[in-house]
RNA sequence: UCGAAGAUAGCUCAAUGGUGGAGCAUUCGGCUGUUAACCGAAGGGUUGCGGGUUCGAGUCCCGCUCUUCGAGCCA
């Protein structure tokens, strides 16, 4: 019987076959041990030559790492592990003998093994990080439905740039000029919100930005709800609740990858809501009180240092700085409008004030969600998009949705790729998708 | 785009300006409980590219290319 890796405890003393890989192979005279994997896990097979045919014993002693082959064997438990489990080969048949496999079970540079991304994805580590990328985006779209959201697929040709085009990627498009490759689908998901309540948009978004930093690529994956009727505290609210159930169902159902990444996990079992919320100027204080100053380098590569100005967007060492007293996610709100996107919301309160929320991740690593209350006053929003230097008619159909109807309404955008990295605990957001996109690399 | 470090065997790295080495991988041999197995042997090199200094350059100098890390920008 077929039987795949991580099922193979319900198979004890039973003769099961595999089909897979050889990962490796050690061998001890007349004792061999090989390690398959499959996809789904790593086994050991023990391979006695007193006890397999000849041709078997032979057809081992060629294969090679990567070779492809289908096992037959009895499960039984490891003499020494607990919950290990081996397999005691009596049958073999070799699907392909690979040839000399670049990638070892030794030290590879990263250069090295992103040149064969294509096969390093078979390494245990990298498996593994896949399989909780695919537990948090299911566990994302579950959320979503369970709780009335409706995946509305954003364009990703797109005419017009939602935050200025000097980071958007250009093609031509037939006789229509140039098309750019999408950067946010939020202002569609705000349509979607006001045609059906509750939507999101989940799917590739592009950033020709020249950043060779550990957290940005130029194709990364984006989840961007949208909530008709929802105000700044409504979209926190959903912010903290969302994220306590994604990580929660990920450390529950993850937990052997998780261990194989060498998560602490203690430390994501503390994301429970709620999450301390903090305003800009709060934040701005610690700064102040932790002496973390802006430095500014100019072209001639002096360093402006100066205490932190109010106004300024926080760079990473400020980041990691209002982290670090705080064991969860931490919301900053109410931001300064002059940094801030055209379309966020003013705060009543105070006209210098955006009602946007950036949450940072604990541990450092930096920004996972950036949202806002939108402004749904359709003169306030033409005036933003003059002082911004935006082509009004690009907007036009934008401005529809403050001219028929328009609500409150809020939202944000998470970067899958950066959950990813946080939660897997990654040095590089390179590992965090299975072909990462950067500005020196576009291969495999 | 700016700053720093680096590029030597298939891989990871050594090598006072003076005959380029090791571990792993590969091939061959040995070993009945191995865990990045171990032991023995063999093959494997235009030291990133171009120029310069020197009796002599992997090593020092200049230029270029590429990579890594950090900053800015951001998710």
């Amino acid at each position: 019987m077929w039987v795949y890796i991580d099922k193979i405890s319900e198979h004890v003393d039973k003769e099961v076959t595999i089909k897979g890989w050889l990962y490796n192979i050690r061998s001890s005279g007349k004792l061999m041990f090989p390690e398959f994997r499959d996809g789904t896990g790593l086994i050991q097979g023990v391979v006695s030559k007193k006890s397999v045919s000849e041709q078997v014993w032979d057809d081992f002693g060629k294969l090679t790492q990567e070779s492809s082959v289908i096992v037959t064997g009895t499960v039984t438990k490891h003499p020494k592990k607990e919950n290990v489990y081996e397999l005691q080969v009596s049958g073999l048949e070799v699907v392909s003998v690979a040839e000399p496999y670049p990638i070892t079970p030794k030290e590879h540079g990263v250069d090295f093994l992103a040149d064969r991304r294509h096969l390093w994805l078979r390494s245990p580590r990298q498996a593994s990080i896949m399989r909780v990328r695919n537990e948090i985006l299911q566990s994302i779209r579950d959320y979503m439905y369970a709780n009335g959201f409706i995946l509305f697929d954003a364009p990703i040709f797109t005419p017009n740039a939602c935050e200025g085009t000097s980071t958007l990627f250009s093609t031509d498009y037939f006789d229509l000029g140039k098309a750019y490759l999408s950067q946010s689908g939020q202002l569609y998901a705000e349509s979607g919100a006001l045609a059906l309540g509750k939507v999101y948009t989940l799917g590739p978004t592009f950033r020709a930005e020249n950043s060779m930093t550990r957290r940005h690529i130029t194709e990364f994956w984006m989840m961007e709800p949208e909530m008709a009727y929802f105000d700044i505290d409504d979209d926190m609210d959903m912010i903290e609740d969302f994220l306590t159930y994604v990580v929660q169902r990920v450390i529950k159902n993850k937990k052997s990858e998780l261990d194989y990444l060498s998560r602490d996990l203690s430390k994501l079992e503390k994301v429970v809501k709620p999450f301390p919320r903090i305003t800009y100027d709060e934040a701005v204080e610690i700064l102040k009180k932790k002496d973390v100053p802006l430095i500014r380098k100019t072209a001639n590569g002096e360093e402006h240092i100066r205490p932190f100005p109010w106004g300024e967007d926080f760079g990473a060492p400020h980041e990691e700085a209002i982290v670090e007293d705080f064991d969860k996610p931490v919301m900053v709100h109410r931001w300064p409008a002059e940094a801030k996107a055209f379309y966020m919301k003013r705060d009543p309160e105070n006209p210098k004030l955006a009602l946007g929320v950036d949450v940072l991740a604990p541990e450092g690593f930096g920004e996972i969600i950036g949202g806002s209350q939108r402004e749904d006053n359709l003169q306030y929003l033409e005036e933003r998009i003059k002082e911004h230097g935006l082509p009004m008619s690009e907007f036009e159909w934008y401005l529809d949705l403050r001219r028929y109807g328009s609500v409150p309404h809020s939202g944000f955008g998470l970067g899958i790729e950066r959950m990813v990295s946080w939660i897997c605990n990654l040095e590089h957001i390179r590992e965090a998708i299975p072909f990462a996109r950067r500005p020196n690399r576009i291969r495999p």
